[in-house]
DNA sequence: CGTCCTGTTTGATCTGCATCAATGATGAAT
DNA sequence: ATTCATCATTGATGCAGATCAAACAGGACG
């Protein structure tokens, strides 16, 4: 009975393409229960290794609570981020067989996997999960086109004020809180992991995020908690000309 | 009849979405008909623009012949190509109704648009198109993540090493010629999109290549035409771990 | 044939970020 | 309480690539 309770699956895994189906009115509760019927869970601790790029992948999978990361990295060493995974965000690749990026857990981390074959399978019969895929794609290679100006073109400041506004916005809309007023939040990374995001060594990245509490664009608490006093004042400091990034 | 033949439309359009349902067996021919009654073709200049950032878009496309760019510009001018379209690359989001990017024709241009509202009603009707997007979607995130890479952590030198193997790759993969021997081909970018390509300045983009051409990774004849007379050796240069971007 | 225009090359200098190095803060283990 | 490990901050110095500036090459056009 739990299987046809779109509400019991929406808590559960509050990202995946399920979630659409579960709430779609079109959808028919058979599909929904094949979807339940691949499905499982993977929890990993903060820092683990979910998987190597290049090992075999056998699941496609969606992060359900935590932060995962994918990163590539050269022979000698220098690392580049090249995804951040909050919840609902999907991982894996249908139609590949081998994973293409490092992807590693920041926080402890729950995800909700598909054996691959399988939810290819129901991807033919059921359009609907390919069209939320489609459109969760598309997402991204907008945040990954907004993230290529951000490396190529921002200065050092700017990369971090930029970040600090995406972090603070997903954050929000995780929260469902509304973004004005004090926007207040932790860092869900090192300074060494936001150096990977912006393309920065680590000692750039403290530097600037001194100089931006310097300057009152910040406040502060520990070394992982934030405030914004402005939040127009920080988009200024990003360079944003777009507002970029909001959900649509 | 000419609706109904596979041949001509992959002559006309050997990009879009169409021609995978055109060479499909699964694919029933009212449908390849239903989409050549909506599609049209627009051509473009060398240096014209197709479209603004933020202005209305009321169709989707794919390239048929010609060279366009995506590109995103910052207040103060500073410029980031965030997209290169050869033959075959799609443009276009459905389910939005406005450009994200600048597009412009960086060669004379022709491409083939289907107006958005019939290209969606038709991708609800006809799963394997949706599939088909999804697909190429998937393969320019991971370009797009390939890039960020570039852009983050590689050297000018770096840079323009994996530009050349790029552009000589998928140049390669369009004219379907064996990649091996002597590769030569004409750079289909001035040094300033180059620019624009790699987070560099012009100066530097220049200054490169002429360091590669002096090493004998290249040879240059004019400024346009390239021959590469040992594509290991410019592949080490431009310091990659996997074979990055072959197309699978 | 010269003039203009656009794209390119090359040189000189400057600067933002990387690199190298030391010190500080926090929390867990003994 | 002391040690150790991890992460962060701050300082000193160097260098890759930006910036400023000039000259060059090739094509279009009078």
């Amino acid at each position: 009975m739990a299987l046809h309770d779109a509400q019991l699956v929406h808590q559960e895994c509050s990202s995946c393409p399920i979630r659409h189906r579960a709430v779609c009115a079109r959808c028919e509760t058979d599909e929904l229960e094949r979807l339940e019927q691949i499905k499982y869970y993977r929890s990993y601790q903060a820092g683990q290794t979910v998987i190597w790029s290049g090992d075999r992948m056998d699941y496609v999978a969606s992060v359900v609570t935590g932060i995962a990361t994918l990163t590539q990295t050269m022979e000698d060493g220098r690392r580049q981020m090249v995804g951040l995974l909050l919840p609902s965000d999907f991982v894996g690749r249908p139609g590949r067989d081998n994973a293409a990026y490092d992807v590693t857990a920041t926080t402890d981390l729950v995800m909700c996997c598909f054996r691959k074959k399988p939810f290819e399978d129901l991807m033919l019969r059921t359009p609907h999960i390919g069209q939320r895929l489609l459109e969760m794609t598309l997402d991204e290679l907008d945040a990954a086109r907004e993230w290529m100006l951000l490396l190529g073109r921002k200065t050092a400041r700017e990369k971090i004020a930029s970040l600090i506004a995406i972090i603070a916005r997903r954050d929000a809309t995780l929260k469902l809180r509304a973004a004005k007023g004090q926007i207040t939040f932790d860092l869900p990374l090192t300074r060494e992991e936001m150096a990977d995001y912006l393309g920065l060594t680590l000692e750039t990245v403290s530097r600037q995020i001194s100089a931006l509490r310097r300057d009152g664009v910040i406040h502060l608490e520990g070394k992982r908690h934030v405030t914004i006093p402005d939040f127009d004042r920080l988009i200024e400091e990003a360079g944003d000309d777009s507002d970029g990034g909001m959900v649509s």
